[in-house]
DNA sequence: AGGCACACTTAGAACTTCATAA
DNA sequence: TTATGAAGTTCTAAGTGTGCCT
């Protein structure tokens, strides 16, 4: 019930790789080609630009650029990685791969060391001359392709912008005037390229939890049934778990061992004499007490909770914005977490544990030396402050229950993370261009005489299969117990030669990241299950799959293949392919606008299940399953009493044979009809309830769909000439519509719902072409607002703003 | 080649606000 | 108007991956 079904869904439908070789086979490489140049930056002037015809001029100027920054680059920086580019051709495979994805520009791994933007401060307001001009000349192209042009109102400066809380730019963190400026758009400009992150930044600190208030007389405490009055840093601990008394947490041995723990750490001597056993501590007073005042707080009269709305817009006004590079720029977590009760996922060893409360002391600084520093609070001192810029964090301080590192940082908006992602899309479509070769590499290694190589190309395959994670190892005893990829056990996974009619069938069950069940059953090549096969021998459930790999040995691997290249890239370029691809196919432009949103959340959906995307139902979800349960019992008496009524109408027609009878007989009959309808229209909508109950769509479109695949789809253009169709040997369908190659896989064509009867029909083995097929490319006019909400849209911002409407992923 | 520190992304749950049906 | 559920937002845990040290 859970993956299983859903993994299958997806493998039969949602998931069609396998362009590249497609492409190859048609010489659509040749024909056309979306190279994205090499650096960073240049890429997202090919991102402008993609559609130009002349080719070899734009690749001249691409690499006359590139050199020239190149040049830059190396006379500034003497010690650059430069030789970290230079890695050795282990085979004649991977040079061939990285020829012909380098083109011969080697693809600077940039994400560190961007372009160099040598501009003084003052100009960074201002739109980098270079890529001004050469946006004139896109207009120009454009105006002579007749495209689509956006250009004309980004040119000009725009109308202005909607948002209130805009980039006050130029220094003027000052109280923001009531001067709606212009969005700063950081993708038009130049990237720094030495590593570091900022060269400017300032900001206050960050807001401390508020300190403990002590409850008031009537609330007590109570051990083994007496009034207890407790010191007030047990108190506070107490009133953690008070809180939460109803969590299911506060049942779980461990979580009360843990917290039983450290709470006697914080007691006094002489509390911690008295209080020896948890069960005899009785905390519902407590309890009581919070649940009347969250009531109170919800009670609150319009003028109060205006009044705190305000209180809390103020400090956010103060203390969520940092200075940087003379943009204003919003902060992601200003506030420090407050002391509490651990709260581990799953089986975490941890849970209950006390997490302290973090003072001033512990925290670390960062921010430029010439700004003005955040002062601590009256009485207190930093634990550091220091100047770091090749990180991007504002403070940090280390956390007790694991020592693990905590950081304030800036707001998915904000150009520093929006830059990153922006990155990790274009990587993903590298990877895009050459995932054909890197699969026909690894099935080839399925065959190799070295152990540790047929692992490592057996455990890519399921990377790139199923979108698995890569799976570090992980320190024993220190969280619960949680597998990838590379540490997946003999436990994890089970053989069937034969399964269900399906022929090596490997069926996987483990708990994933956040103890989220990843259970599917996938039929695999022969070559993997033997394999398989031989990684099991001998070995005991608790031993690892893969002995001879880890995610770092992966890594390195892959990197050879393409730089950048990481196993999690796979799970990127895999989520936004099938976003694309699923799109394509439920594509009916006839639709009307909420099909058409259903249709992208179906597709939405696919992705989700293809990286096991899961939640734990609604708490509210059985009741209002319940509820619609209750709607169609009802509609379905109404229709038994409707029918009832039909047939007595109808006894009564065939004794009286009268008109007015007969007539009876016809409304009793559409009543019939109508009510039927309703109830399927009900039946659906808890299908479809019932099929997202599981399911978390979030995730993926905000960490793994491409936005400019979904940005694409606001817009409404017009059909696209059909260029070719061709038939793959392997079963695929390619329609090429200009310059857009579609595929579909045979059964696709032939039981998917928006191609049945419309697109293609097969006729013994030949592909012929409908008229409709035009209709593939054009796409849907779905108002980006139905698909992003506001802070989505503020974090695809770049996408939204750069995107247009044939954009291919 | 393995361990560790660190930085940063990805993740679902919990909480808050908004929209809509009763 | 109020109650309810959905949507939006916040929170922070849990991953990935790099680079340094041994």
């Amino acid at each position: 019930m859970t993956g299983d079904h859903g993994h299958h869904q997806v493998e039969s439908g949602a998931r069609l790789n396998g362009e590249c070789e497609m492409r190859a086979e048609i010489g659509f490489n040749a024909g056309f080609r979306l190279v994205f140049c090499p650096c960073f930056c240049e890429a997202k002037r090919r991102d402008y630009s993609h559609k130009h015809k002349d080719k070899h001029k734009d690749k001249e100027h691409r690499h006359k650029d590139h050199k020239k920054d190149k040049e830059r680059e190396k006379s500034k920086y003497t010690n650059s990685s430069n030789g970290k580019h230079k890695r050795e051709k282990e085979n004649g495979y991977v040079s061939h791969i990285k020829t012909e994805e380098d083109n011969g520009y080697g693809y600077s791994p940039m994400p560190e060391k961007p372009m160099k933007r040598d501009r003084d401060e003052d100009e960074l307001e201002h739109k980098p001359k270079k890529i001004k001009v050469e946006k004139e000349n896109k207009v120009k192209k454009r105006k002579q392709e007749e495209e689509f042009d956006y250009y004309d109102e980004d040119v000009k400066p725009k109308k202005k912008s909607k948002g209130k809380k805009d980039d006050s730019a130029g220094g003027g963190k000052k109280k923001a005037k009531k001067e709606p400026e212009e969005k700063w758009k950081w993708w038009e400009e130049e990237r720094c390229t030495d590593g570091s992150k900022w060269r400017f930044l300032e900001h206050k600190g960050p807001v401390f939890a508020p300190p403990y208030e002590r409850l008031p007389e009537n609330v007590r405490f109570y051990y083994d049934g007496k009034v207890m009055k407790l010191s007030e840093q047990a108190e506070e601990v107490a009133t953690f778990f008070a809180k939460m008394l109803d969590h299911e947490y506060t049942t779980k041995d461990i979580f009360r061992k843990n917290f039983f723990k450290d709470w006697r750490k914080e007691m006094t001597s002489e509390e911690k004499s008295k209080i020896s056993d948890l069960n005899k501590c009785n905390f519902t007073e407590m309890s009581e007490f919070f649940k009347a005042q969250s009531e109170a707080r919800k009670q609150m009269s319009k003028e109060e909770k205006q009044k705190n709305k305000e209180e809390n817009e103020r400090l956010v006004e103060e203390y969520g914005f940092c200075l940087m590079d003379n943009h204003k720029e919003r902060i992601g977590n200003f506030r420090i977490e407050p002391p509490g009760l651990f709260r581990g996922r799953g089986d975490h060893p941890k849970m209950g544990m006390l997490k302290r409360r973090i003072r001033p002391e512990d925290i670390i600084i960062n921010c430029s030396k010439d700004s003005k520093h955040p002062k601590p609070p009256p009485g207190t001192k930093w634990k550091e402050v220091r100047h770091d810029n090749k990180v991007t964090w504002l403070a940090s301080w280390t956390e007790n229950i694991q020592g693990s590192i905590k950081y304030i940082m800036l707001n998915p908006s904000s150009r520093i993370k929006g830059e990153k992602d922006w990155q990790k899309y274009e990587t993903a479509r590298r990877l895009k261009k050459c995932v054909e070769k890197i699969r026909a590499q690894y099935r080839e290694d399925w065959k190799s005489k070295e152990m540790r190589i047929r692992q490592r190309a057996v455990a890519l395959y399921f990377i790139d299969k199923l979108a698995l994670r890569a799976g570090n190892e992980k320190e024993e005893g220190e969280s619960a117990d949680t597998v990838g990829c590379c540490s997946l056990r003999v436990e994890h996974i089970n053989l069937h030669p034969e399964m269900d009619g399906q022929e090596f069938v490997v069926e996987l069950d483990f708990l994933g990241k956040d103890s989220i069940r990843y259970y599917n059953k996938i039929p695999v090549e022969k070559r993997v299950f033997k394999n398989l096969q031989l990684f099991l021998e001998n070995k005991q459930l608790e031993d690892d799959v893969f002995d001879r790999l880890n995610t770092s040995i992966l890594n390195k691997h892959l990197q050879e293949l393409m730089d950048g290249l990481t196993a999690k890239v796979f799970r990127t370029y895999n989520a936004s392919i099938t976003l694309q691809q699923q799109l394509d196919q439920l594509t009916n432009p006839e639709d009307n606008l909420p099909a058409k949103i259903l249709s992208y959340n179906r597709a939405n959906r696919a992705v989700a299940i293809l990286c096991n995307h899961q939640r734990a139902p609604p708490k509210t979800f059985e009741k209002s399953m319940q509820n619609l349960q209750a709607k169609i019992d009802a509609k379905k008496k109404q229709i038994s009493a409707a029918k009832k009524e039909l047939k007595s109408a109808k006894a009564d027609a065939k004794a009286m044979h009268d008109e007015k009878s007969r007539k009876s007989v016809e409304t009793k009959k559409k009543a019939v009809q109508r009510l039927s309808e309703q109830l399927m229209k009900l039946e659906v909508q808890a299908t479809d309830r019932e099929e997202n109950k599981q399911i978390a769509l979030g995730t993926s479109k905000l960490n793994y769909l491409d936005p400019r695949i979904s940005v694409a789809c606001r817009y409404e253009s017009e059909h696209r000439r059909v260029c070719a169709i061709s038939v793959t040997r392997i079963g695929f369908t390619l329609v090429i519509i200009e310059r857009h190659c579609i595929q579909m896989r045979r059964e696709a064509l032939e039981t998917r719902r928006p191609c049945r009867g419309k697109v293609l029909v097969v006729h013994s083995g030949i592909w012929r072409a409908l008229p409709h097929v035009q209709q593939l490319c054009k796409k849907w006019g779905i108002p980006i607002e139905k698909i992003y909400n506001k802070t989505q849209r503020e974090k695809f911002a770049w996408a939204i703003d750069m995107a247009d409407n044939d954009y291919q992923f």
